[in-house]
DNA sequence: TTCGAATATCCGAATTATCATATATGTGAA
DNA sequence: TTCACATATATGATAATTCGGATATTCGAA
């Protein structure tokens, strides 16, 4: 993966925020993404895709759902700076975070 | 700044690369950057502007030329990003670095 | 006036959103 | 079991928007 690949990958609201909450929680599906960023469906898979055809993350169906991750093979520099990103930027996903929290709490699964 | 604006920033092959070169040389001018790339005066000049707008990096007029260098407020994660980037993707500059470095050997500058 | 640099504008190309539809999985009833 | 249906996810097509490149013009300094 070329750092420009990742710059654009990162570019864009949806897909930066899905990839720092992947980074955040291990694992989420598509509807955690939906409720978590208020966004139709559609859309997050769109978005998703996108990261899947660049080898950030990675799609596992598990029955009904499909769960994301960080692809495996990430190059150690492209997570050092999803890592940095994170760290230093906690109020930029604060909140759908929260939301994904309180979820899960409430009822187990989507 | 926000982590969105610096990887729109960063998800153009002109962007990235003139960031890259210049957090290596500590700065450099426009014309430095259009013969390490090869490209119009007015495609560098025109993507130096939006890295100014962003506060990623400072224009200083010097007589006829002026200089570009990393903003100094440029925020601590945001330069950490930037020589993750670098220094594990040197092959990406490595072309106009070398270009640059001849250039300032034979030319005191432009 | 001349040269280096910045900006304005227009146009084409690439991105994104949206709607509709397709596929895959699970569930429950016949 | 098998069929129908509900839910989750993916994808296709098209419209709307944004973005990048080329050219011309302007600005600033020598």
């Amino acid at each position: 993966m070329t750092p420009l690949q990742l710059f654009k990958c990162l570019a864009d609201d949806t897909r930066l925020k899905s990839v720092l909450l992947i980074n955040q929680l291990e694992e989420v599906c598509v509807c955690d993404l939906m409720e978590a960023l208020a966004l139709e469906q559609p859309k997050v898979s769109r978005h998703l895709a996108e990261l899947r055809k660049c080898n950030i993350v990675q799609g596992e169906r598990r029955g009904q759902w499909v769960y994301y991750q960080l692809h495996p093979q990430l190059p150690t520099w492209a997570s050092a700076i999803i890592n940095e990103t994170v760290s230093n930027n906690q109020g930029y996903i604060a909140d759908a975070l929260a939301k994904l929290k309180t979820m899960k709490q409430q009822f187990s699964s989507c």
